[in-house]
DNA sequence: GTCACAAATTAACTTGGGTTAAGAATTTAT
DNA sequence: ATAAATTCTTAACCCAAGTTAATTTGTGAC
């Protein structure tokens, strides 16, 4: 008899696709389900809140090799807060929810690997949370430059404005700020 | 001979203990290595990120019935980030997480039970996350005291400041502008 | 009850960020 | 190459929140 271990592995191969995007599509629209979970080969994406007032507020960046999902459709059955926006184009592949689920149901290895992922997942939340609850504005724009510069240069000021939670204004007002502090070392 | 699965259920009753604290002491200390698992059985904790300056910011409060630890400490090996203060006589049970990783490698349905956890935690992460990047002080206020007015009534104003993550007396000002705003409905 | 201490409010002033609008600098399209 | 569209910066003004300090309220402790 076969273990309920055992998964088909044709089956699951069969679930996963191959999609590309373009800049400034979209691969997660908020407010609509989206039970799939995605893994980009190349590319930038921003995962992004819109809020009733119009104002974009960018939740984060996911680069190749980084596995991404709304949580709230995947995990809780309610449509995606966020949208998943490509900044360049973007080739990845997408499994379903479900069927990730089903694998790490009988795959220890497989649960493992979704443990591991949450785990992550929790460790990388907790230090946006320490980010916007002790530290200013000026702090954390410092704090993104240092941790991840690669994606700095690939963004426009509204761009890292969004993700520090301040208008482009206020951003411009910080470098110039941090520009003459330059000039007085 | 015995699988690998098969976990000595006595050396794990064994390394759990009980414990008893009083109000005010730190179960966790910001800046100590802590590689236990806590389950409060009664009482109210908060968790504190003490920045260097001084200032407290509050990052969440365990209820009973809620595991919490320092990720940091057991994910990462490094000193914890916050401390965890009791704000009532708290009963907890401990566990050393090294014993909490085992079980889950041995343990599928430990692992499961793991993996649901950190799920969890990341999905309350991401929504704290939301609030911080999306919501003003005045939101933030509203937000807490319909989600959790059971916890908001045990708290002083500094304490629900702290997790606001502004100062009491700027929450003073929100109060009397809500007390205000009620007047003119 | 009153004394002592902490919590909460208020005032006065400063600072950082939002908003709007205008202009300068860049990019992109054709 | 030029025009069109964005992006970025700056200014002016407003408001929310920080800081400091004084006052009031509330809470035990004795």
């Amino acid at each position: 008899m076969l273990s309920d271990a055992s998964v088909d592995a044709s089956a699951v191969a069969a679930s996963i696709r191959r999609q590309k995007f373009a800049t400034g599509d979209a691969i997660i629209e908020q407010g609509e389900m989206n039970r799939n979970i995605f893994l980009p080969a190349n590319g930038l994406i921003k995962l992004v809140y819109r809020r009733p007032s119009g104002v974009e507020y960018t939740k984060g960046f996911i680069e190749p090799g980084e596995v991404f999902a709304s949580l709230t459709s995947t995990l809780t059955d309610r449509p995606s807060r966020f949208s998943a926006i490509c900044l360049t184009h973007v080739d990845l592949e997408v499994m379903p929810a479900r069927v990730f689920g089903e694998l790490s149901k009988n795959d220890p290895a497989m649960l493992a690997f979704s443990d591991q992922m949450f785990r992550n997942l929790a460790l990388r939340n907790e230090e946006r949370e320490y980010d916007f609850l002790c530290l200013s504005a000026e702090e954390r724009y410092e704090k993104f430059l240092t941790r991840s510069p690669r994606i700095a240069e690939q963004l426009t000021q509204i761009e890292i404005a969004a993700y520090l939670g301040i208008t482009a204004v206020a951003l411009s007002r910080i470098r110039r700020r941090r520009a003459y502090a330059e000039t007085q070392n």
